[in-house]
RNA sequence: GGCCCCUUCGUCUAGUGGUUCAGGAUAUCUGGUUCUCAUCCAGAAGAUCGCGGGUUCGAAUCCCGCAGGGGUCACCA
């Protein structure tokens, strides 16, 4: 039998990391077992919608690498799989458990039923509408709320991340199949969906985990078997107590985009967030997560969603990228100085900030000075522990003699070395007064790149201009 | 309140009765790599394995109880 997972968003705003994650392991899941992972829309409740989620869902998802086979804009193999467009679907699946008299039409207002609600409350009882199930309801005519007949009972399954698991009777009620605006809830709609869309393994997170007893009693009203069922814990927020939200700063996965993340790195740190193999590895590809991915070996507690280690990883995978592709994901991140550098010159200054780099959107404040006219910045001297010691006159003068050496010098990385290393010798200068003095004056940053690498770059003809720029501002 | 889930360094985790008075990663700190920033390397600090009982020669690992945290009890998903 094919494996066929899915991921079902509701089209209510941006996808979040924490979202992403359940994406990701159903995915894999369908990878590693060449199966097939589909993209379905629960677009069920018309209040909550917000216009471009679908579109931002999937950008999100592209972006990342996780392709669905089938989805809203794939040829219809099972679909649609946007629900709004099922709807007869819904109502023939509901017209057979009426007709089994296992759904009924429910007969009270809302009113009412938070009188029920607030009761059960004040008694310290979990509401349950069973128990004011009606005794003689009216033919169901789409205008009321349609309930399931359910069958108490207790209940014991297993899931393939949790293990096995049971709950009391209590868990058990008749819950809503479809609305009275029409539409089928989600509790009703992904069952019917995931049985016709053949899905083999249902991936989500724990939210659901009380309401499964409830799905195995529609299964079993229905006459279908479940699915193997899967539950994720939460990535956490930072307080680590409640699931990442948007309100504690989740990001938009589009804003690692814009960031300058990878790909890699983000799947990466999802995927071992909650997850691994049982070695000491951190750093997996992708295709070696789809090889190794266990869902018997992900956690069954929550984990924080911590940026600083998704920092670090994603600055380990930049700095694993060779200079080409490096240059190619870079496009998009340059100063607006470097707009008329060449490409081999722009890869040369991305070969020296590489390492440096922890996200793309660093590049400009890292390169700007290889591109940019430099103004001369005089705390860069006066906050330098060794500089600041040192009279102008003396700087100019060091300074000057600098001038003398790279002048004639090639400017090859091995002339720079040579030259600059004589000169320590004959002005008996420490390397921490001397590079200081050139790089300061030659790059006006406050941190750059090695010295001598970031000269051979920079170029004699742009170097000697900054550093009579500098002598000048020491006059 | 009922039902259910969770609990190892700040964080992500290894660990399924004994070679673990708990290993790795990250974060932090220190030192080194001719200057800065970063990388890299070396090192430090950091978890009485939520608590209390029990089983056992021996428990983070098994059992019981408790506590804390979380979920759910919607015409939201």
């Amino acid at each position: 039998m094919t494996v066929r997972t899915r991921f079902a968003p509701s089209p209510t705003g941006y996808l979040h990391v924490g979202g992403v994650r359940t994406a990701l392991f159903a995915w894999v899941i369908a990878k590693k077992n060449n199966g097939k992972f589909i993209l379905r829309i629960e677009d069920t409740d018309k209040n909550r919608e917000v216009a471009g989620s679908i579109d931002h869902i999937m950008k999100s998802l592209s972006w990342l690498g996780i392709k669905w086979d089938e989805g809203p804009d794939t040829s219809n193999y099972l679909g649609p799989y946007l629900q709004s467009e099922r709807l007869p679907i819904y109502k023939t699946w509901a017209e057979k458990l009426i007709s089994k008299d296992l759904a009924y039409s429910d007969p009270y207002t809302t009113a009412q039923l938070d009188e029920f609600r607030q009761k059960a409350i004040t008694n310290k009882k979990p509401f349950l509408f069973r128990d004011h199930r009606p005794k003689n309801p009216t033919t169901w005519d789409g205008s009321t709320a349609l309930r399931l007949k359910s069958a108490p009972k207790i209940y014991t399954w297993h899931d393939a991340v949790m293990g096995n698991m049971q709950a009391g009777d209590s868990a058990i009620d008749d819950f809503i199949l479809i609305k009275s605006d029409g539409y089928p809830t989600y509790n009703f709609a992904h069952i019917i969906d995931d049985y016709l869309m053949e899905i083999t393994h249902v991936i989500r997170s724990q939210e659901f985990i009380s309401s499964i007893p409830r799905y195995l009693n529609l299964y079993e009203a229905l006459g279908l078997a479940p699915p193997i069922i899967a539950t994720l814990p939460y990535v956490m927020g930072p307080d680590g107590k409640k699931k990442l939200s948007k309100r504690d700063g989740a990001k938009d996965v589009l804003d690692y985009q814009a960031l300058g993340y990878l790909p890699e790195a983000i799947i990466n740190f999802l995927a071992t967030l909650g997850w691994n193999d049982g070695t000491e590895q951190e750093i997996f590809s992708i295709d070696e997560i789809i090889n190794k991915f266990e869902l018997s070996r992900v956690q069954n507690s929550g984990a924080v969603f911590d940026e600083k280690r998704l920092l670090w990883m994603n600055g380990s995978w930049i700095r694993s990228l060779d200079l080409d592709d490096l240059y190619q994901r870079s496009d998009k991140f340059w100063p607006e100085s470097a707009n008329n550098a060449d490409e081999q010159y722009k890869k040369k200054v991305l070969s020296l900030v590489q390492e440096r780099l922890k996200y793309l959107a660093e590049i400009p404040q890292l390169t700007n000075f290889f591109f940019a006219d430099q103004k001369v910045d005089p705390s860069l001297i006066n906050d330098n522990k060794y500089l600041s010691k040192l009279e102008k006159s003396e700087l100019k003068n060091i300074l000057s003699q600098a001038r003398i050496e790279l002048e004639a010098c090639d400017f090859s990385s091995v002339d720079l070395t040579r030259r600059l290393n004589q000169l320590l010798e004959s002005l008996k200068l420490k390397p921490a007064v001397l590079f200081s003095l050139v790089r300061v004056a030659t790059t006006q940053a406050p941190a750059s790149p090695a010295l001598v690498e970031s000269l051979a770059v920079i170029g004699k003809e742009l170097s000697l201009k900054r550093i009579d720029q500098q002598l000048s501002a020491l006059s």
